[in-house]
RNA sequence: GGACGGUUAGCUCAGCGGCAGAGCAUUGCGCUUACAUCGCAAGGGUCGCAGGUUCAAAUCCUGCACCGUCCACCA
């Protein structure tokens, strides 16, 4: 053995080792070294990296504490599966994808729906298998003959047949309700997708006279003038003294001139602007809400490109939110409508990617009804069967779910998995074919008129009888599908423009059917929307045990504990018990272990535009993975914030070289041993071997409470200050200069009993340098260390 | 507007009812045949502030201050 530890030629050749003992595999763990067999199923599901990007360090600490909860319980006997996967994360990645074309200078847009993903099919491909490699370099014991993706065809299978048992028990549902709308990506956002910031703006006052007295008017204060186009009544707190004649009376919409009523609302605060709110229910959750109890008119004035629509009516149709905002608030001056306006602070919704101003609109998508899921696992946590480690977080999370609002489902990106919902394509006409307006679609193609289109068509092939003028739908024209398709494969447009520029919408989606496949080979249509992420996410702990190997769902599931980032706890965590619940009708794991957020040495958050990202693959090739994962357990002990710094990689590295410097004068002192010549323990030796017993003992106890800092800092000063200051310095005397050849084969035994249980005790910390060192052991009983058995 | 967390050695953090701890940094002495990526030793803290409970409080309770985080339909 060489005087200083080189991990560079130890772990390629160890996980290799590893590898092919087929350990890491539940159906080959060897029975127990008494010849007892192992009953105990132990599980953990992975959290699957995003499949669009390198491992950092969160995963590093990720793949340490739950591969040391899989070596420990190996250890201990249990049948062990950690089973491993990757995430194609939609949202995430496609944003992701889309910042590479924009630096391209290309768009999403460019490009047709099933090219755009299968681009990003090929990117992630690549990134998955980087990932998978990271892993192995961390020392990872999944079994990867388990490994899923989460667009595996099987995944996908079981995604649809949720989404059809939620579907058919009324648990989700088509809505035109009021959602978070990112104009830059151009799709719908869950509410944890929005992030609030606080912004600078003006709180305009502006007056709504009355109907039939001019001179009486209801003041209302506004921070977005431009909706009040859409504005469909205007609302006061029942209690408010100030307003109650006026309630029941109308009032002339200023620049509108819409008669809209005043009417009551418990929303409505006494206490804020001037009491009286002017309600948009297209363009406000609050006012959209409000909208449903009144059965209000939804008036939609700001389209989804983020400009005002032509129901904003002229002047204002076409101009951009703040050049409306602008204008608004100069004709309402000059007509003498405005009273006044004052700088005001407030929180504005922003897009948690981009950080564009969330649009609040009324959109078409599905929902999950989310009070029955949400009763169940509050339930769940109530009664213990899903428990979480740090109770902080059990509060953090009951509070969430008393508060929970649906669940809106339907993405309009690409990169997901498409919802399984055909509509029929044109009601009442026995074509499938889709109506256009005329004149939007001939500027599309760049036609001027009908003659043109004609004849273009005719171009391709397509006549009369394919093209069909709109019958008694004037300035339409109607599209048969295959014709779309060919104009789609020609570029003149894709699906996005389609789904957006069809003006039979309502029409056609009138009637739809749930299923992977169209009911019927033609006339059905499926939307480009996909599943938001999580929704599939949320059905990762059954969804993989299902697909994986004949009775792994029955033997594995419930699994014993989820370990993640807390930052996920109400993306994922939340939705995983829900869903599990409904699904399986069982928690879908035990024990939730959430570590904290690893922040570089100044405690600033890690992030590629501050550039202080830490990749972890360079601290292993420089460090070692042992010192590594050592590093990060060592400081574990907070749920929060991990500031991460090199020195402590470096402690650990020298860590690393101690064991091997005491293994290394272990050994040599051990050639000539025999296990069964030992006699009598001295007094230091009963010492050592009492203080073994108890450090594995108390390691034992922390790990089982997921103390991983304490049982590593247990494991360290044992090797480092009793073993290596203490025993060794006591025995190296006896056995190189012996009094007794029984005195010696007694310290002998001590140190190798000592080495030995030590290397158990450090295995899931640092499975490599042990591992190495345990191969060199004389007198073991096991193929290898992680799989031999824990000393107490 | 709610809720939660933090405040301990120069730095980063453990400890959470019973003599103030670790790693890094600092200082001194040691290249003794496992290890100088080391060993031995030393310095350094009225444990945020003010009360209270207790034989005993960094540790429990109350209030305050300062940081930080999460949630919320602030027009």
């Amino acid at each position: 053995m060489e005087a200083q530890y080189d991990p560079k030629k130890v772990e390629d050749k160890i996980y290799q080792l590893w590898s092919e003992s087929g350990f890491f595999n539940p159906d080959n763990l060897p029975d127990l070294a008494n010849g007892k067999k192992r009953t105990k199923p132990y599980c953990i599901i992975m959290p699957p990296p995003n499949a669009n990007e390198a491992l950092h360090l969160g995963h590093a600490l990720m793949t340490t504490l739950e591969d040391i909860l899989i070596r420990y319980r190996r250890l201990r006997g249990d049948i062990t599966l950690w089973l491993p996967g990757a995430d194609h994360a939609g949202f995430e990645t496609q944003v992701v994808f889309e910042k590479k074309l924009e630096k391209e200078g290309k768009s999403r847009f460019q490009f047709d729906r099933e090219t755009l993903y299968q681009m990003i099919w090929d990117y992630v491909q690549q990134n998955k298998d980087v990932a998978q490699n990271q892993l192995k370099r961390l020392g990872a014991s999944c079994d990867w003959s388990r490994n899923k993706f989460t667009l595996d065809p099987d995944i996908i299978k079981i995604v649809y047949q949720t989404f059809e048992k939620l579907y058919n028990e009324g648990l989700v549902y088509r809505g035109l309700r009021i959602i978070n709308w990112c104009p830059k990506h151009q799709t719908g956002l869950s509410d944890l997708e929005v992030k609030y910031e606080d912004r600078e703006d003006k709180l305009w006052y502006i007056k709504y006279p009355l109907v039939g007295d001019k001179d009486k008017f209801i003041e209302v204060a506004t921070t977005r003038p431009e909706t009040m186009l859409g504005d469909t009544a205007v609302a006061v707190n029942p209690e408010d003294a100030r307003y109650k004649k006026l309630v029941g009376q109308k009032v002339l919409l200023p620049l509108v001139n819409r008669e809209i009523p005043i009417l009551v609302d418990d929303a409505v605060e006494l206490e804020f602007g001037t009491g009286a709110v002017k309600v948009t229910p297209a363009h406000d959750a609050t006012d959209f809400e409000i909208g449903q109890r009144h059965k209000l008119e939804t008036i939609v004035v700001i389209g989804q490109d983020d400009k005002m629509t032509t129901v904003a009516g002229t002047p204002y149709a076409g101009l951009k939110i703040v050049e409306a905002r602008q204008k608004i608030v100069q004709d309402l001056e000059a007509q003498g409508f405005l009273i006044k306006e004052e700088p005001y602070r407030h929180s504005v919704g922003v897009c948690y990617k981009c950080g564009r101003v969330i649009e609040p609109m009324v959109s078409e998508q599905w929902f999950v009804r989310i009070k029955p899921l949400a009763e169940r696992a509050v339930e769940a946590i109530k009664k213990g069967e899903v428990k979480f480690v740090s109770e902080k977080y059990e509060k953090i999370f009951q509070h969430w779910m008393a508060n929970i609002r649906d669940w809106n489902i339907s993405r309009q990106i690409v990169w997901g998995i498409k919802i399984p919902v055909w509509y029929k394509t044109s009601v009442g006409s026995k074509m499938e074919a889709v109506h256009f307006n005329e004149k939007i679609l001939c500027a599309k193609l760049g036609l001027k008129n009908e003659a043109e289109f004609d004849q273009f068509s005719n171009g391709f092939g397509f006549d009369d009888r394919n093209i069909q003028w709109a019958s008694g739908r004037k300035g339409e024209i109607l599209l048969y599908v295959g014709y779309i398709d060919l104009l789609k494969s020609k570029g003149y447009f894709d699906e996005y423009w389609v789904e957006q520029n069809r003006t039979d919408k309502n029409l056609s989606e009138s009637e739809f059917r749930i299923g992977e496949k169209p009911p019927e080979p033609i006339g059905w249509y499926q939307k480009p929307d996909t599943f938001d992420t999580w929704f599939s996410s949320g059905q990762w702990p059954f969804a993989t045990l299902q697909t994986t190997k004949a009775g792994d769902f029955e033997r594995f599931y419930p699994t014993a504990v989820m370990e993640t980032g807390w930052d996920i706890l109400f993306f994922w965590v939340a939705r995983m018990i829900m869903m599990g619940f409904y699904a399986t009708g069982q928690e879908p794991f035990r024990q939730i272990y959430m570590h904290g957020l690893i922040r570089d040495k100044d405690k600033k958050k890690m992030s590629k535009s501050k550039g202080n990202v830490v990749n972890p693959l360079a601290v292993v090739d420089e460090n070692g993975a042992d010192a590594l994962r050592m590093a990060l357990v060592f400081n574990a002990a907070s749920d929060s914030d991990l500031p991460f710094g090199e020195d402590k990689v470096v402690a650990q590295k020298r860590f690393a070289n101690k064991i091997w410097n005491a293994a290394r004068f272990s050994l040599l002192s051990l050639e000539d041993f025999n296990e069964k010549a030992k006699t009598k323990f001295t007094a230091a030796d009963e010492a050592i071997l009492k203080e073994l017993e108890e450090t594995a003992q108390k390691i034992t106890k922390d790990l089982d409470s997921f103390n991983f800092h304490e049982a590593a800092q247990s494991a360290y000063h044992f090797f480092w200050h009793s073993f290596c200051d203490k025993c060794i310095e006591d025995v190296k005397e006896r056995i190189k200069e012996p009094v007794s050849a029984e005195d010696k084969a007694t310290a002998q035994y001590v140190l190798w009993k000592v080495l030995g249980d030590s290397l158990k005790l450090l295995h899931p910390f640092m499975p490599f340098i042990t591992e190495e060192i345990y191969q060199s052991l004389p007198e073991k009983k096991r193929p290898a260390l992680m799989v031999e058995e824990w000393p107490c």
